[in-house]
RNA sequence: GGUCCCGUCGUAUAACGGUUAGUACACCGCCCUUUCACGGCGGCAAUAGGAGUUCGAUUCUCCUCGGGACUGCCA
């Protein structure tokens, strides 16, 4: 077989989602695996609604996730330009190629027309296709109507042969009746190709291999491109189709079900390593019973033939899991480094509390850690934390707690260095010193210190404060009790 | 209506035609930690239904049912 390219073609109509963003990653390992060529072309034919913006969310999204590619948006290659908008001239030629050889013709049919044609279709429970009504014009015909200014589109004129042949990867070979289909538009009113004829042309003059993307195109979209491939007298490439990824109500997954741009992952907290391992089990399998995969092992056992054939719902809940596992990896340093910006930006960041502190304080914090942001959201519960709330205060108001207080104030107040550990043995030598112990000693702290029942480790939490706040407090609920 | 796809625990998935139908997330217990989390142990929970082929069907075939997608001068 000679060398794979395959393509990952997004329209810049929108940010980059999840579903797009699993194509782009499988076709990634698939074009990895076999050491193939990664095409990331732009498919912006649609100018109405279609901005730049959306390509640099695109381009942002494949750097966030890991995927690079060898031609190209950004990068150039060989079967340039990247841009359908830039590649005008490729499909007027093709356009009139078809015209030229009768597999196109010109129709006039306006689309008011069309859209009474369907709805009658519809009212007799027939199937919408066009009728077919512009084909038989002749010549003189068309050139009056043109000479007149009436605005037409082009159709592709469906072949004789009653069936086409899809080969795909994932779902075997098969066979599409060609009368499901009808004579679709490849040039708009306007002159501008459609989708169908533009995807082919590129597909074609860059000689993309295999085309793997969504179910949705199946059966609508593939049958036409490959009679488009035929007319051409293109090869015609492999496909593969990939199961939809749905939202929890089994429908198409949508902004409806909280599925963000793939850049607000990352915004919210989530690793990329994280995602792409997650992204990578939604309808591929290792079929073994590992679970987590790095990009580099992804592409190595990447098979497409394991890639299944059933839609998969997005499971929110397991990407928070995977995330949780990746952050318990990182060291406290790719922590901190992590979050500095945010903590100088919250003024979190101080002489005192300074990287040091915050190296201690990721070492013992990791392990409840679901999304990076948690870090951030931590401190500012702590930091605007003042003092208990009345509604609490009898609670603590026991005997124990009387004889603990004095206890954790001396305690903290020797504490020669403010660390998670030495936190954790002033409060545990403080619980000796009060003859205090188990929950009667936790929990009140607890409540002092947070005014919750939970939360992270109440060391740390008390760590985190600092020893000036601590000790604030401490002393202002002694008058209380 | 037409075309096409899909159907194993709630979710993601595993199981040469022979397994007590496995694993992970979630959920629930217990242990560990003088809370939660992390970790450990355990539990709940599935082959949509019906025929057929077969000694034997989650697996192959057909039908039914259910779900989904498409049916644009969007991609």
């Amino acid at each position: 077989m000679s060398k794979l390219r395959v393509r990952f073609p997004p329209s810049p109509t929108g940010n980059l989602h999840v579903g797009n963003a699993r194509t782009a990653l499988f076709n990634y390992l698939f074009c990895r695996h076999h050491e193939g060529t990664f095409v990331f072309r732009i498919e912006d034919t649609d100018r109405e609604r279609s901005r730049d913006e959306y390509i640099q969310n695109e381009i942002e999204a494949m750097k966030w996730m890991g995927i690079d590619w060898d031609e190209g948006i950004l990068i150039g290659g060989e079967h340039g330009p990247y841009k359908q908008s830039e590649r005008m001239e490729l499909y007027q030629t093709h356009i009139q190629k078809l015209l030229d050889t009768n597999h196109a013709y010109i129709c006039f049919c306006s689309s008011e027309q069309i859209e009474e044609d369907r709805e009658e279709a519809r009212k007799n429970n027939m199937p919408p296709r066009y009728s077919g009504r512009c084909r038989g014009l002749t010549k003189d015909q068309i050139e009056d109507r043109i000479a007149k200014g009436d605005p037409y589109v082009i159709r592709f004129k469906l072949p004789e042969k009653e069936s086409v042949e899809v080969v795909d990867l994932i779902r075997g070979t098969k066979t599409f009746p060609v009368s499901s289909l009808d004579d679709f538009i490849i040039a708009r009113s306007d002159g501008m190709p459609t989708y169908n004829l533009a995807v082919t042309v590129d597909d074609a003059t860059m000689e993309i291999t295999h085309i793997v993307r969504g179910e949705d195109h199946f059966f609508g979209n593939t049958p036409r491109q490959v009679l488009l491939y035929e007319a051409l007298g293109y090869p015609i490439p492999v496909f593969a189709h990939m199961p939809m990824i749905l939202g929890d109500d089994k429908t198409k997954l949508s902004k409806r079900h909280g599925a963000f741009a793939i850049t607000e992952y990352g915004n919210m907290g989530f690793l990329p390593e994280a995602f792409v391992n997650y992204m990578a089990f939604l309808g591929w399998s290792p079929k073994t019973e590992e679970e987590f995969f790095t990009m580099e092992e992804l592409i190595q056992r990447f098979e497409i033939k394991n890639v299944n054939t059933s839609p998969a719902i997005f499971d929110y809940e397991k990407l928070k899991w995977y995330n949780a596992h990746y952050l318990r990896q990182k060291s406290n340093e790719e922590l901190f480094s992590m979050v500095e910006q945010n903590l100088e930006e919250k003024g979190f960041l101080t002489d005192e509390k300074n990287k040091e502190f915050y190296l201690q304080a990721f070492q013992h914090m990791k392990d409840y850690l679901v999304l990076t942001t948690d870090i951030i959201t931590n401190l500012e519960t702590i930091s605007t934390y003042n003092g208990i709330l009345s509604d609490r205060l009898p609670e603590i108001q026991t005997p124990e707690t009387q004889s603990l207080l004095p206890a954790l104030l001396q305690q903290f107040s020797n504490v020669p260095e403010w660390t998670p550990d030495s936190v954790l043995n002033a409060i545990r030598q403080a619980g000796k010193d009060a003859k205090v112990k188990g929950k009667h000693l936790w929990m009140p702290l607890r409540i002092m210190m947070t005014n919750e029942d939970q939360g992270p480790e109440i060391y740390l939490v008390i760590y985190l404060m600092g020893k000036k706040k601590v000790l604030g407090i401490l002393q202002e609920l002694q008058t209380k009790i």
